[in-house]
RNA sequence: GGGCGCGUAGCUCAGUGGGAGAGCGCUCGCUUCACACGCGAGAGGUCGCAGGUUCGAAACCCGCCGCGCCCACCA
């Protein structure tokens, strides 16, 4: 560093990470810690594949919470020393991105269908060109070190050739299939959707009762539905097989009112006799049980909703042509003109919307493109089941991932929109053959005929699904396949388990024939801090950049991994200061060393109890903190180094020291600057701005480079000392009592009082006499207090009274700590089967108590 | 309908069988030569409620109350 920057550290009392931060994260950039050689193989590599970003997105608290822990993965395996990369790149997100380059095309009067399909996606691709990097940028802010050289993007030609190879295999293996079935269709997408994509609404609607009579006149059965105009589509009524009262009808005949149709009465165990009226109309071109009952009893499917959401010619007049909500009106209106509408009501049930649009689902027959999951599924339950693949925390999350995978239904894969992996599929309407293929074929085989392309586009989640390996080159057999598959981590929140995870899991060993990762780290949803959800709609979202402008980047993500304990938890800007605090510490504790020892060799010192107390601290935290991280638990690691570095190192060890370290001795200052070293290099994972910024002030390091490249500190590289852990603990322990009893008994703070040892016991460290302004140098005189194997002497700076009052509450305390302590020991089941150190302990401590009241009395 | 999680100090959360913890906030005292984004001291909790297991329960078991999430095709 240069002798300006230098001044800086000096000078300031205050860390900047505005000043800091993008320096560094350049130096950084070019030493080439981001962008390793892909070397050796995965098995000793570390890597990870960031969950890419939609390529429209901005940076949320969820992006900021798991770019935090990515970074500090990466950053301790790299320090480690194995070959690290952090996998970059955003996702194409069909939708969400067709979605905003429709809006901008609103914005200027004209539309996708205006402009067709291929403008349109020219259109996104110039939209991405400006957009696309946003949000990588935003990555950088938080420091964290992917490798931003080589990053991917889903609708790039390589991965792009690897979706359509994949399909193509899918296809071949007799996976994916093309089918007339019962979807979820999203009238706002005007696109088919997958079942993880519609979520339930609870919604208030009208039940009608409807009759319909009897073909042989002798009566009616009463039906109940809240969308009367699909009744069009019926084509029978069920009741239940063991329902008496409509045993007789079974087989007989109903007249579809309004229509005229003749529908036999059926017996199905999947009506409910206690439900309504007991009987069922059936409508399987228009609802999922229904299609299945359907399918069952081979009735014929009619659909009177199509995919524009209006009534088709099949409804018939005067309906056809009509929005479906407007049918329903006018159905219910001739209905209830015939008399037919026996009963109307409020219901209250849960209704599929779509997740994406928003719109109420609406179920119909569609011409889609299939995936069966069933053979893929079970391989990926083994992995987790036999600990090829991990989740941390494993409590609910595999178990979660097991049952959904245990009753997998196929996967809608074709989605009716123009942004996204096109179909290999093309059709010859001549003579009606199908081609799924990697390479466009150029005419029918068959026929010889003109080929048309499927113009449907795959889900995004299938793209998706292959991104551990489509973005290091699969299919080819690359170095980077090698060095870096399968990756190491997989971190993510838990919505995306079954839409991604689990697909990730099932492709990946389909097409690899291993996991594509190891371990899955499912993280803490962060919410509004009133406990809401963090949501742009709702207002109530917290935007990590301007918390990284207020408090840097260090500072946000020590209170996001600190905030990030359990599965759900509330953000909070007290974690975030916390964070900011620590980097001040951390930089003024820098400086007190420094600005003292700064010639001095990084050594550890063993002369003074303090320095063999302070070294075995550390080695404790840095198990702790190990350990921490080995679990997944980033809460407890940054908590366990923040504890250390404020509360021992330097609430007590730099207080301890300071007389050593302006006296100039060698020994404090290479300890100081080995303790700085180390603790700098443990804490660099999660704060690495700050710490890398204060190691290249550090003077004379072992490692002539940057911290980001420099060793973790690993435990059990020296050993602890327990004596000197327990010396300076009970004065540390003592100083506490004496300051506490100080305060109590109304001692000024500046004026020192007079003590002697007491009952024959040693005398204290030296610095317990300075920390608590106390002087060993005239023993004489009566003594007021005993503290532990001390006692203060009477002064004039004392208050009688308070001291008295002071003694009073302690003899209390004692005697209640006496009573328990006895208690307990007069218990005999206490006795008997308490493990014998427990009780052992209860003794010597209620002996304690005896021995400090005596001395009260 | 099924499954899961949570309920501990005013707030946000740790603690999973042997004497209730942290950070913030609050009170009192400190312009102590690294840091007032600081230092020292302190107050504050029947650990949701009610049972049970145990020598011993905030923790384990059962029930209840409250909050939240996920899954699910009862019209």
């Amino acid at each position: 560093m240069s002798e300006g920057a230098k001044k800086t550290l000096e000078d300031t009392t205050r860390y900047d990470p505005a000043e800091v931060e993008a320096r560094v994260f350049r130096e950084w950039e070019d030493s080439g810690a981001f962008t390793p050689e892909p070397i050796g193989e995965a098995a000793n590599n570390f890597s990870i594949a960031v969950p890419p970003p939609n390529v429209t997105g901005v940076l949320h608290m969820g992006h900021a919470l798991n770019g935090s822990i990515q970074d500090t993965l990466i950053r301790l395996n790299r320090m480690r020393g194995k070959p690290t990369r952090w996998i970059m790149g955003t996702d194409h997100a069909g939708i969400a991105t067709q979605a905003q380059v429709e809006k901008e095309l609103a914005g200027e009067g004209t539309s996708r269908r205006e402009i067709g399909r291929e403008a349109f996606v020219e259109r996104v691709w110039a939209w991405r060109e400006r957009h696309g990097s946003q949000i990588i940028e935003q990555f950088k802010r938080l420091g964290a070190s992917a490798d931003y050289s080589d990053e991917r993007f889903t609708m790039d030609d390589a991965y792009a050739r690897a979706v359509t190879k994949v399909f193509v295999e899918l296809h071949a293996r007799g996976h994916i299939y093309r089918d007339n079935y019962m979807v979820n269709w999203d009238p706002g997408l005007g696109s088919a959707i997958s079942d993880l994509e519609v979520e339930q609404k609870s919604l208030t609607d009208t039940l009608y009762s409807i009759d319909y009579p009897l073909a042989d006149g002798s009566g009616s059965i009463t039906v109940a539905t809240v969308r009367p105009e699909t009744m069009l589509a019926d084509t029978a009524v069920a009741v239940s097989p063991g329902d008496e009262r409509y045993a007789a009808l079974v087989g007989k005949e109903v007249v579809l009112p309004l229509v005229g149709r003749r529908l036999p009465v059926i017996a199905d165990d999947h009506v409910d006799p206690e439900f309504g009226t007991g009987a069922l109309k059936i409508t399987p071109g228009h609802d999922p049980n229904d299609f299945e009952i359907g399918r069952k009893h081979g009735f014929e499917e009619i659909s009177v909703i199509g995919e524009d959401g209006r009534m088709t010619d099949a409804a018939g007049e005067p309906y056809a042509g009509m929005e479906a909500e407007e049918a329903c009106k006018a159905v219910v209106a001739a209905l209830r003109d015939q008399g037919l509408i026996s009963a109307e009501e409020p219901y209250k049930h849960d209704v599929p919307h779509s997740a994406r649009s928003g719109r109420r689902v609406e179920p119909l027959i569609s011409l889609q493109w299939f995936c069966d999951m069933s053979e893929l599924a079970k391989p990926a339950m083994e992995v987790v089941r036999d600990g090829r693949v991990r989740f941390h925390p494993e409590k609910p999350w595999a178990k979660v991932y097991l049952d959904w995978l245990e009753s997998i239904r196929p996967w809608c894969v074709s989605r009716q929109l123009w942004w996204g992996h096109q179909l290999p599929v093309w059709y010859c309407d001549a003579c009606e053959e199908t081609y799924v293929a990697e390479v466009a074929p150029e005419r029918c085989g068959a026929c010889n005929g003109e080929l048309r392309r499927e113009e449907d586009v795959l889900d995004t989640w299938f793209s998706s699904a292959l991104w551990p390996f489509a973005t290091l080159g699969w299919p080819a057999d690359t170095p980077e396949l090698k060095a870096w598959y399968p990756t190491d981590v997989l971190s993510t929140a838990r919505d995306i388990i079954f839409l991604w995870v689990a697909r990730m899991v099932m492709m990946g060993l389909e097409f690899t024939g291993e996991v594509p990762f190891t371990d899955v780290n499912i993280h803490s949803v962060i919410q509004a801090p009133d406990g809401r959800r963090m949501s742009k709609s709702l207002g109530t979202g917290i935007d990590p950049l301007e918390a990284i402008d207020e408090h840097g980047a260090d500072a946000v993500r020590f209170g996001l991994l600190l905030m990030s304990s359990s599965q759900d938890v509330r953000y909070s800007d007290a974690k975030i200061q916390q964070g900011r605090d620590l980097t001040n510490k951390l930089w003024n504790a820098s400086r007190l060393v420094l600005m003292n020892a700064q010639d001095a060799k990084a050594a550890r010192s063993t002369k003074e109890v303090e320095d063999r107390w302070i070294a075995t601290r550390l080695e404790r935290s840095t198990i702790e903190v190990s350990e921490r991280l080995a679990a997944y638990d980033f809460s407890g690691a940054v908590s366990e180094a923040y504890r250390f570095f404020w509360s021992e190192l330097c609430d007590w060890y730099l207080e301890i020291v300071k007389p050593r370290l302006y006296d100039g001795e060698a020994e404090v200052a290479g300890h100081l600057v080995w303790l700085l070293e180390r603790y700098l290099a443990l804490a660099h994972p999660f704060m690495p701005f700050v710490t890398e910024e204060i190691w290249s002030y550090l003077p004379d390091r072992e490692s002539g480079g940057p911290l980001i490249s420099a060793p973790y500190p690993e435990p059990g590289s020296y050993e602890p000392d327990p004596l000197a852990e327990r010396e300076v603990e009970d004065a540390i322990e003592l100083t506490r009592r004496v300051r506490r009893w100080r305060d109590l008994a109304g001692v000024p703070v500046a004026s020192v009082l007079h003590a002697r040892p007491h009952g024959g016991a040693q005398p204290p460290p030296e610095f317990v006499a300075r920390l608590a302004r106390l002087d060993f140098g005239s023993p004489a005189g009566d003594a007021i207090a005993a503290i532990g194997p001390i006692e203060l002497l009477s002064s004039d700076d004392i208050d009688p009274a308070q001291v008295g009052e002071r003694i009073d509450a302690r003899r209390d305390e004692l005697r209640s700590e006496i009573k328990r302590g006895e208690g307990k020991l007069a218990n005999e089941g206490f006795v008997a089967k308490a493990p014998p150190e427990v009780v052992e302990e209860e003794r010597s401590k209620l002996e304690g108590y005896r021995a400090e009241l005596a001395e009260l009395e």
